[in-house]
DNA sequence: TGTACATCAGTGAACGCGCGTTCACTGATGTAC
DNA sequence: TGTACATCAGTGAACGCGCGTTCACTGATGTAC
């Protein structure tokens, strides 16, 4: 329904509510889905509306991303309080490590299109270098790792590049299970392919 | 330099040049610089000419994506035979599988936009279901994989899945180093990262 | 060998499309006195 | 408390852009007789 000219004149809260309406896009569509002049459409305001609180198009797909980094963010944390802990603290943060993998892949293919918008191209300007630190789904893994370390389930040496090879290996998965070559698994051969994926990485990692 | 009209007027092979300079867009700007018309453009013919060999846009992207599998294929071939055989089948099939994967993940930095075709979406029908027999690379993998079976380095259920693991890894790794999070990785810490991932895939096939 | 003719491989103009962005603007809001 | 006025947050028309695709066409080619 339209809102009257009196509703959206000094909306409020217009930024966050075409950042909503661009999220929403995002997750049904992928971020190529994410169209200026459609985002203002939905939120029932015009297109220009937009330019007073996003300098551009690329500005307001640099927002989506970051939230929906947050959420994937938000799933992985909602995984690892979402089984009980173990005592061991060892057998601990292997559970947790698992959790976070598998949570990976399942936002992966439940939010099929916020998963895309969260690795989108929004660098038109080369000096953007991707700060790690601000990925804080490396920055899970890696302490989760450190962890390992601690319980003596993991060598140091066995440590070295550990987030990224984890990282890798959930992300390519996921990859190639949502657009790719895998799309057309069956569910329980996916099942089967992330924990047989975790297996790999979890032994790899100890064993070398 | 414009061709005259005579040269392409009946021009022989417009098919081939058509998807010659497809590809030419791709591997300078991934599949979505593949434009039908400037491909016409490129080859000094009107885009209409190009409806006369390929039924729409989609269908000539499909031409490079299917050229440029091919192409990451042959460098995967091209890694195996180029360093010198083992005398123990183990050992060779190890060997071969590192080479494999290292092959990947260098034509995925060095053909950028290559290596995004192999994997672009032309799937505008949905009954067009990934044949995973079509991946040569997958098969290349698969057999590698069987090979070290038979040599006793893996066990019957370490092979399971074996081919998804081995793929994701890298693929995935392929993926963060090239658009995503590590891409601004230095060299050195990339090549270490690729071994790194080698070995924890190998480790873990064959201790699970 | 010459010729009539079907077929084939091109042409160029035009279509509709929807985008991101800019412009000059106007009506609402908040603040200083 | 009332009012003048700067500022702020919207509007709507317009721009240029380049795309994929369709249309009716024409000139070159090859073939049957």
């Amino acid at each position: 329904m339209p809102m009257s000219r009196r509703d959206h004149y000094h909306h409020g809260d217009l930024y966050n509510a075409l950042a909503d309406a661009a999220t929403a896009l995002a997750s049904a569509g992928g971020p190529d889905a994410i169209v200026l002049r459609e985002v203002a459409r939905r939120v029932g305001v015009s297109a220009t509306a937009a330019y007073r609180h996003f300098a551009s198009h690329t500005d307001l797909l640099r927002v989506v991303k970051e939230r929906a980094q947050g959420m994937l963010v938000d799933a992985m944390r909602v995984a690892l309080s979402s089984e009980p802990p173990v005592p061991d603290p060892g057998d601990d943060a292997e559970r947790r490590l698992r959790a976070l993998g598998r949570a990976y892949v399942a936002f992966a293919l439940e939010h099929r299109g916020l998963f895309r918008a969260c690795f989108c191209d929004t660098h038109r300007l080369d000096d953007d270098v991707p700060d790690l630190g601000e990925f804080e789904a490396y920055r899970m893994v890696a302490q989760t790792l450190d962890e390992l370390v601690v319980a003596g389930r993991l060598s140091p040496q066995g440590r070295v590049c550990g987030e990224v090879v984890a990282w890798a290996s959930v992300h390519g998965l996921a990859m190639l299970l949502l657009d790719g070559p895998l799309r057309a698994l069956p569910d329980d051969a996916r099942d089967i392919a992330v924990e047989r994926t975790l297996d790999v990485i979890i032994a790899g990692l100890r064993t070398t």
